[in-house]
DNA sequence: CTTGGTCTACGAAAGGTTTAGAAGGTCGCG
DNA sequence: CGCGACCTTCTAAACCTTTCGTAGACCAAG
């Protein structure tokens, strides 16, 4: 059975305990748990549930250590923002990532340094290849 | 009543009829649902209820002309576009637009052209305050 | 061996999304 | 007037997401 509706976009409390994990490297329920925000107050149970269904999406990989499963992230934060980033600018971009790169620096809530940041990154990479 | 869960995103069939109002810039149903990809097959009555909900929740407005309704944005494209990319920011940058550029440049899928357009955008934004 | 603690697996409930049929209004035309 | 065409509104079904309780496995300590 495949997904029918997303690429293979996480949900949003998915993400949230990807984040946990991808933070962490690797571990148990016990541990993801205290890594999400104390006041969320999620059940035990509810957090299981949660890592079992990104096992079965195959977000994270498992293994049993004694009696409890340790869990890692199949698919490292970097490639998660790579593909939300393809996603987002295929869907509301037109598929031009200039058109995102404006709308990103033309905020104005956007520091100066982010955007010299941005520029260096820019020059660094255009840099090696220029001819 | 506010929405609860998400600040303000559309969901995907909303998204799907939000462009296409957007590139139309108003109209009724039928206009819009001409629209929407051809191997849709939606039915009216679905089209019709999409738009009804995204006037509830505030993201387009209605005026009644003869007997049909004629809907129009409440929101910019630019404007969602803006607040797609800051709550991707949020929720998966850490807040720090830089690391996002990085990854957007980092992609391999990137032509060399993208890549100036980029920084022709940045010298722009960035080149009255150079020193 | 039995009890208690810890773990995973299963199932259900509540809420949101997506789709579409049924019902009822309105307008123009014969 | 009455009919058909077209429109909106209501309602429901199917599915997905999120949360959690219950049940069953396992192990260690008394």
């Amino acid at each position: 059975m495949r997904r029918k509706k997303q690429n293979d976009l996480l949900t949003d409390v998915e993400l949230e305990f990807m984040t946990a994990l991808w933070s962490l490297g690797g571990g148990g329920v016990r541990d993801i748990l205290a890594r999400i925000a104390p006041d969320r107050n999620l059940a035990y149970t509810s957090a299981a549930t949660i890592m079992r269904i990104l096992d079965d999406k195959g977000f994270v990989t498992s293994t049993k250590e004694g009696k409890q499963l340790i869990y890692a992230p199949a698919l490292s934060k970097d490639a998660y923002q790579t593909r939300s980033l393809q996603n987002l600018s295929a869907k509301l971009f037109d598929n031009t990532p200039a058109t995102l790169v404006a709308r990103l620096v033309d905020d104005a809530g956007l520091s100066q340094e982010s955007l010299e940041e941005i520029r260096a990154l820019l020059d660094r990479r255009l840099g090696d290849a220029d001819d």
